[in-house]
DNA sequence: CCAAAAGTGTTTTCTCTACACCCATGT
DNA sequence: ACATGGGTGTAGAGAAAACACTTTTGG
């Protein structure tokens, strides 16, 4: 049974991570990406990414990937697309799929991150990456921005408790446009999936902001009774 | 070089097609499906697929089994899941990447469809699908139901000519609800991509219906000048 | 007391929705 | 003349956009 398919060529089939953060103090979403220590194309830059094992799922390889480079499980983390080209790898062909991930970024293993050679980069001015990295990263941000839209995504970016003007600044940095202070907090809090607490936060106003926290809970709840998340705001 | 990567498992990799049509007559979104005529799961149903050969991309290889089957090149193609479950196939382990194709079923050669022993079967009701091909065509689906919506797509499962009531009708099969009638033309008509045709439809009401025509130069010409099509009519 | 950032409502504009009758023609 | 499907407009509701001042407090 399993020399049927045996005529047919097999391939390197590998992941790629375009592994997303959000820097609060910069305001600006980050990249984690890897100085490559193998060839080709070694000493470069390069997204986070490994083989596909004989017994293993294309998810648990992602999974994998991201484990060793932040030492996070189950983070947010969903397909983008398969690259096939011939020759888009020069080493040999290699078949490559995009994952893309969302995480927090103070809650990274920093030894890991420094083992692996891993680095924050700002979207905004990214270096040369190798082969069809740069590609892979365009399309996983415009999947992004489609997807904070209608999902509520955003929060796997931010610590569990944040500002509405965080929040915000997170919004303008993956739309890379501003937003209507008013209209963005009338819009988010209509929604009543936030719940705001006795707290606030004190480092860059005198005022001060209260904190919020995103309840997933009441997201899981109302979607089942049909409520869609919309944060498309001017 | 070519032995970079050796230290790595290779893997079959395929291509599976969903391929759409719409049958103006019966009012029904249809698929291209084929009884498979290889061990395993000889003579079930399944999707159009093949393996990737050796020096053939992701988008050549849909393209084959695409071309193979219906004798028509320039498809509207987009890839939509890869799929890496290490048991999805019982014949080996099969790595597979789904397109979804959108064709004009009259087009097709009838002919090749024919040696193949492909059918069109209506989306309502498909038999019983080979492995994880129903989770390939649910998803498709979905896709299809979201991009028609924010790309003019329906055209590509329409003849050259149409009438509004014909693009309504695939609206509403795709979406699988009514859609008022003056509030769909209404929105269609305000964005200036059809042309009215000096002829009139009339095999299916005496008094006839408008033959339209989508200008797609148009819609290439609003896109770069930052206009969305947009067609989510209640 | 003042600089700096947080927080707050209203009006206008536009888009979405609901809805019912006349038109053309082949039989 | 009538049955059949094609074609048309308007009013009301709701959502999106534009917009500027007050509050708090650390220094």
């Amino acid at each position: 049974m399993t020399r049927i398919y045996s005529k047919h060529p097999k391939h390197f089939v590998a992941v790629d991570c375009i592994i997303f953060g959000y820097d609060i103090i910069e305001k600006e979403l980050k990249l984690l990406l890897i100085k490559r220590n193998f060839e080709p194309a070694k000493g470069k830059w390069s997204l986070a990414g490994g083989f596909i094992a004989e017994n293993e799922s294309m998810t648990q390889a992602a999974c994998r990937v991201l484990y060793q480079l932040t030492g996070l499980k189950n983070l947010y983390m969903e397909q983008s697309y398969a690259y096939g080209g011939v020759d888009r790898d020069p080493g040999a062909r290699v078949i490559s799929v995009s994952y893309f991930a969302l995480i927090k970024i103070q809650s990274i293993d920093k030894d890991r991150q420094e083992i692996n050679g891993a680095h924050w980069r700002s979207i905004a001015k990214l270096p040369d990456l190798i082969f069809d990295h740069k590609r892979m990263v365009d399309r996983a941000l415009a999947e992004l921005q489609n997807n904070i839209k209608v999902r509520p995504v955003g929060f796997e970016l931010l610590p569990e408790k944040f500002t509405l003007v965080q929040l915000q600044d997170l919004y303008e940095a993956i739309y890379q446009r501003g937003i209507d202070k008013r209209n963005f907090r009338k819009k988010i809090l209509s929604m009543n999936l936030l719940e705001k607490l006795d707290e606030k936060e004190k480092m860059t106003s005198k005022k001060g902001a209260w904190y919020y926290r995103f309840i997933h809970q009441k997201y899981i709840d109302f979607k089942e009774k049909g409520f869609y998340f919309n944060l498309d705001v001017n």
